[in-house]
DNA sequence: GTGATCTGGCACCGGTCAGTGTCAGTTTGT
DNA sequence: ACAAACTGACACTGACCGGTGCCAGATCAC
């Protein structure tokens, strides 16, 4: 992105090229769709609003999405990257002990759900039921969450006892137990402290992980 | 919701009091609902598709419901409420042994999962995002199955060792590993057989028992 | 049989929104 | 200065759909 005319056909305009504008102006789309449908819903959403929300006017929305679904998909994508990458940090910081990464990981995750109330909705509610090409991604997005899961628990876990997708399906349960935690957690009217949740949801992984490991 | 008829005041037609007709067509519709909302999607389902799926005109849909979101609801609840039925039927059949009876209700909802496919896109996806009312009604649900799970795990659980949010949590936590894995396994294109998720759900689930029991 | 009641089909209205086109005004390169 | 490129605002079309109204024919009560 430093020479704004590369293979570029078009001018400079503000002090950046063509491309770079284009890039700024699906950016702020994408932002602003996470504004929208993480407060007032996919469903209520119209391109004028995203627009409006953007600063933009619909022609630009067309130059870099097709539909409102790929816009969908694009702020789906914002967000559950953010998140992965969140938890997968929390984990990390935990370093060899296994307890500490998941509880880091756990930390992590519902420190970020808390913070901003838009990721949970987009991640776990507004994507589904869209539509195929939705559910294909909501599909490849939750395995990269069990692939997460796995890689967390990986180290402390026997893999030769137990044959492969078992371990999947695992670490899809452990997956879905604390996203539903986590979704009756910000639906409800007075809830518990982040410490609770992260406890109650400790619990459960670490009985499964006991039932795995070594020992 | 609108008003159904209190009084008989109406004629018989074809062998039914105009209440019964009413009805039968209330039950059409809700049928037709789960039907067009668990193949095609709540999102791109119209008044008139529902209404040409029961074999009814939109006259009579404004006759039973305000609008098609009233319908949701009760084709959700309709849904649910076969589906916890049918789960606390199979934790009965365990007797006392409380291994049986959640392997009994393991059975009973990957059983009804399997065998129609409509009714986990209905209760678990179609039903999220839709409006603040319907996720009112989503949270209620989820609850009644908290309250289900701990109903068939409470005998086993010492009650006075853990303060019952937690409890609370956990069980929320369980219904959400239960539900993922039912969720992955009917989106998945070749699935594991019924036998192997039931297993890997009940590893969580007795894992997490052998926690909370007062062994 | 006859009139009242009920049913299904259809047409119509009004609103919304996706998607496209236009155009005047602004910025840039020369 | 001037033309080309770019931007933002708005108008317009066509489709869809929720909701209402109307009517011809079927069914029932008497």
């Amino acid at each position: 992105m430093s020479s704004p005319r590369l293979d570029e056909t078009g001018r400079t305009y503000r002090g950046a090229g063509p491309r770079q504008r284009q890039e700024e102006r699906r950016a702020r789309l994408v932002d602003a769709a996470v504004e929208v449908f993480g407060t007032s819903g996919y469903r209520s959403a119209t391109v004028e609003k995203i627009c409006a929300t953007a600063g933009l006017t619909k022609r630009y929305f067309y130059e870099s999405f097709d539909d409102s679904e790929a816009l969908l998909l694009a702020a789906y994508a914002s967000v559950t990257d953010r998140l992965r990458d969140s938890v997968l940090r929390g984990a990390g910081d935990g370093g060899a002990d296994l307890d500490a990464r998941v509880r880091g990981a756990l930390t992590a995750f519902f420190r970020s759900v808390a913070d901003d109330p838009r990721i949970p909705r987009i991640a776990f509610q507004e994507v589904l039921g869209v539509g195929p090409e939705v559910d294909i991604a909501y599909r490849r997005v939750t395995r990269s969450f069990v692939d997460a899961v796995l890689v967390v628990i990986g180290p402390a876990v026997d893999r030769t006892a137990f044959p492969d997708f078992h371990l999947r399906t695992l670490a899809t349960g452990l997956v879905g137990a604390v996203l539903m935690i986590a979704q009756q957690w910000v639906l409800s009217e007075n809830p518990q402290p982040i410490e609770a949740v992260i406890a109650s949801a400790h619990t459960i992984l670490s009985a499964v992980l006991g039932e795995l490991g070594p020992t």
